[in-house]
DNA sequence: GTTTAATTTAAACATTTGTTTAAATTTGCA
DNA sequence: TGCAAATTTAAACAAATGTTTAAATTAAAC
């Protein structure tokens, strides 16, 4: 599907809105006012508000491809510290990605809306298969420890990011952090290190 | 605020379908026809959707309360073994209110829809705070690295399930687990056990 | 410059939304 | 039993929803 100028600004005002107030949550009218259109626009570029989504997803897809081969891949260093590289890495890039992750969360983790994932997944599955392939060799090498649940690896460093996002009003309060609470620089000066730290523990614990 | 049976049954009906359609993707005639009262019920007994959803987390709020202080007061065990019981009550405890948990993740993690939360926040910050004084312990007396974040420990542990429970779809297919995926059993016996590792890890970790 | 296609517009559409009304029914109590 | 309060009902309300229409405007092609 090819995207003119004009759609790809419809699908950034798209996926603000739908992940600030939900898919059900945003009207087309909304989109159209802030995107500056008309609200048959939707319908005359997309069809309806559902494959608007879909192709907000579609397009977000493929911003996805991941730059991880190429520190993996550049083995200069040892394994532990190929682990924060790569650590520092996903957590930014799905910072960037927040938004549509926050879609897909909460519009697809029910069985009721259902598009078509297959891209979505392989891709996914591609970019895992090389994190466990790299946590093998590590293994091999006997600086991992082999008692541990890969794919929960990543389950671990997203959910610790995402639960850290959909409770930052929560988090700042409880903790008492100042008021001018500065998400970004927790992210960078606390979440990232906390997660390179746990994964390396996990990864050379031995039970 | 005192709840009749009746009150309660649309509650409960509402928890379920806010969690799987979101609080703007569920009608207050489809909770009506669900919980099999008449639509004008709701107002009658609640106000309006908005007052039925401050109702439902107040409701819930309740729930809330734990029996954390009761496993780690009763300090016949090490503080390995402590650690692994409190992440398995955590964990329980979070899959029997992962309903809410999702509806104040994604109605409330922006700053749009705002309701008072001050009782909500108390709460968890107790319970943040006898964790936290069993850490500190723990680190007093040798066991626990003095080198972590408190606050991020707990972010990991609730992180972990949600990003699982978040994917599920995804998970599954990813990782090719049989088609009749049990999602509770994949918690008991891979979650949980994963978790206790990491956080165990986490706290014996010197770097 | 004319014609054809693509884009943009305002208006209208049928539904669905949350809420209210006023009458009917049930319940609790003397 | 009689009566007042609480509950339940069907109907109606205005407002908002996603989508379509047909006309108007702009851009592209010849």
């Amino acid at each position: 599907m090819e995207l003119n100028q004009k759609q790809i600004a419809i699908l950034q005002v798209a996926e603000k809105l739908f992940s600030e107030n939900g898919f059900d949550g945003t009207s087309v009218r909304q989109i159209a006012k802030e995107a500056e259109i008309n609200i048959a626009m939707i319908s005359y570029y997309f069809g309806s508000k559902e494959k608007l989504l879909e192709a907000l997803l579609f397009y977000r897809g493929s911003d996805f491809k991941m730059q991880i081969e190429t520190i993996l891949y550049n083995e200069n260093h040892g394994f532990l510290e190929t682990i924060d590289q790569v650590v520092e890495m996903v957590v930014r890039r799905i910072h960037n990605n927040r938004r549509i992750y926050k879609i897909v969360h909460f519009e697809f983790s029910n069985l009721g809306r259902t598009i078509d994932f297959e891209n979505y997944i392989n891709f996914k599955k591609q970019n895992f298969q090389i994190l466990e392939r790299f946590i093998q060799e590590g293994q091999e090498a006997g600086v991992f420890s082999k008692n541990v649940n890969i794919p929960l690896i990543k389950t671990t460093i997203l959910g610790s990011y995402f639960n850290l996002y959909y409770n930052k009003k929560f988090f700042q309060a409880m903790h008492n952090l100042q008021d001018q609470f500065n998400f970004e620089e927790y992210v960078e000066k606390e979440l990232i290190p906390h997660i390179q730290q746990t994964i390396k523990a996990l990864l050379t614990y031995e039970v």
